[in-house]
DNA sequence: AATTGTTTAACTGTCGGACATTATAATCAA
DNA sequence: TTGATTATAATGTCCGACAGTTAAACAATT
């Protein structure tokens, strides 16, 4: 036995005032664009001071569940989780070297391959012409290979987070989503554009079609 | 063109000193370890109120990128990264996006398949004889079936992300990490002990053994 | 000499008060 | 109606004070 404890970590008051407001979040309590009270409202409610009701709400903000605004009106609102969030955090670990880009794009791959296994199981005839239909634009602009890096990028996410819709499983839309916005930023994708990369990149897409 | 603008959002002050520390964290000029200034040198270093730089080192903890300690010689400790960060906020976008257990749990069937494939072909022999140990002591615990929830529950743990360690690939660790956790807090875990789940439960490792 | 107990001081944690800045909403003028 | 002006409710910022925590230095006890 290693004999494994744990320091207590001496509990602060805006880390409990983050809980409360957190789990009144992902319980419904609080939906996407409530609004919180004032600090001077929350600081009552919470029998504390206005600078540790800031505090936990930088980390509600960082944790990407409220945005603040100022004037009159303005405060904390709830906010729509999406996935910039995590892909900053991603992201962090990728710039501290924590992570690289074979990583991502391994996980891609394999992922990748699961997925469109699901997803060809579950298509409806619809999502399988749209799909086509962005292969087709996709190879066209890869044969041309000039300008069209921004829109050859825009159809690489949607073929790439798509076929995660297909397989209607939401887990794989937020983790492929992760992966390809990271992988968007740590390649050099200009320079890669007409490499074995994208020739592959489609792969496990054409199983589809 | 959807007409993407975006709000200036104000520059706040702790902003400042986030990117500032982040950065100088991120180049290297900042290692792991190292101690940042108290919050009152900070203070003048910055030239700005305690305060300021008190929702600032919120931040910076929340992202993960430092750590705090009470006392003397206490203070902010830049944090070696690592995948847990990743992994919380991925909670969050799951939990806050109507996830079902059954998403979570095909998730992890075929994540777990893929991920035990890549580990099959890196693990080294003690990464064999742990996983087969831990096998042996679940199993046990298993067929008794009494009080050692918790034991059982910290050997499946150290399995589901196990095989993402052995894997090699960190994104995979924390994925896995995201989804046990998820699991766990949706599942009254303890009701469905001996359950179809547990006995299924470590099916993918058996390739392994 | 090696524990155990005590004090010190350098930190973070918390509070209250004040004023600056921002931006909505109400008011008034054209 | 429209446009400019003003109030005002909120966040943003600063200061000063004290409480709580703990590593380290020191003293006492065996």
């Amino acid at each position: 036995m290693t004999l494994n404890f744990k320091k207590p970590k001496q509990a602060r008051i805006f880390q409990h005032v983050v809980d409360e407001i957190q789990t009144a979040i992902l319980d419904g309590r609080l939906k996407s664009g409530d609004q919180l009270p004032p600090e001077m409202k929350l600081k009552e409610m919470f029998d504390t001071s206005r600078g540790s009701i800031r505090e936990a709400l930088r980390v509600l903000e960082q944790k990407g569940l409220i945005d603040i605004k100022t004037g009159v009106s303005g405060g904390a609102v709830v906010r729509i989780p999406d996935h910039s969030h995590v892909t900053e955090s991603l992201n962090l670990l990728v710039q501290s070297q924590k992570v690289t880009l074979n990583h991502l794009l391994e996980f891609r791959q394999e992922i990748e391959g699961t997925v469109s296994a699901l997803a060809a199981k579950r298509a409806r005839p619809e999502d399988l012409t749209l799909l086509k239909d962005l292969l087709k634009q996709a190879r066209g602009l890869l044969g041309r290979a000039e300008s069209n890096g921004d829109k050859l990028l825009e159809i690489d996410t949607q073929l790439h987070v798509g076929i995660g819709k297909i397989s209607g499983n939401p887990v794989f839309v937020a983790v492929l989503r992760m992966v390809h916005e990271n992988i968007l930023n740590s390649y050099d994708w200009l320079a890669l554009k007409s490499s074995y990369a994208l020739n592959s990149n489609f792969k496990d897409m054409e199983i589809l079609v």
